[in-house]
DNA sequence: TTGACAGGCAAGCATTGGCTTGCCTATCAT
DNA sequence: ATGATAGGCAAGCCAATGCTTGCCTGTCAA
């Protein structure tokens, strides 16, 4: 859907936003094990696969292939969007 | 489900806090007509209501009963939650 | 060149979530 | 007391989502 707000509304995603902020640059396989080992989530290599695909539509992260390798890098400028909205008590839009 | 990420993934949730920011302390038929003609958003009244619950479960607005209107406040203070996780940068637990 | 490894594509299933419809309760004015 | 107004409860429908299974493509080492 492309959608921000859609992207964090899965848990498994955040976690995914998360094993990122621990290491960035990880290839499909790391963020499996690393997901699995330190967030007690297992769930198949497609699964995480799709979240991927979200989060990267979402702008929350962007990739790069490298031979068999695709890396996958945490961009949270998105997130900014949420604070603009409400947290800014007087709707200034900063510059772009 | 009590969920803060759940809450503001539903757009129609979104504009019900946009709408809460213009103009706090709003009660269910005034948010229904203020959607309706600010953000073209025409939703049954029950399904307002149901919206306002997610929010309200997840502490993002707070109610006050007088007699038989019930107003209803915005508090985007668990947004800044969002803030801590990913756009710290140092991941610094501000106390609280 | 063959096998192992990293990743992609697509169909299918089960559950959830958003919205509606229908009806009921409570408060206030006349 | 009666009608109008503000809101609540609950069942049900439909579409979307999360996850799986099965199979296929591409890259690299021996």
């Amino acid at each position: 859907m492309s959608d921000l707000f859609e992207a964090i509304a899965a848990p498994a995603r955040r976690a995914i936003l998360d094993v990122l902020r621990e290491r960035d640059g990880q290839t499909l396989f790391e963020i499996c094990t690393r997901l699995a080992m330190t967030k007690d989530l297992t769930l198949t290599r497609q699964a995480i696969s799709q979240h991927l695909d979200v989060l990267e539509s979402a702008g929350l992260l962007s990739t790069k292939r490298e031979g068999r390798y695709k890396y996958h890098y945490l961009d949270t400028t998105p997130l900014e969007e949420i604070v603009d909205r409400w947290l800014t008590p007087d709707r200034k839009k900063r510059g772009k």
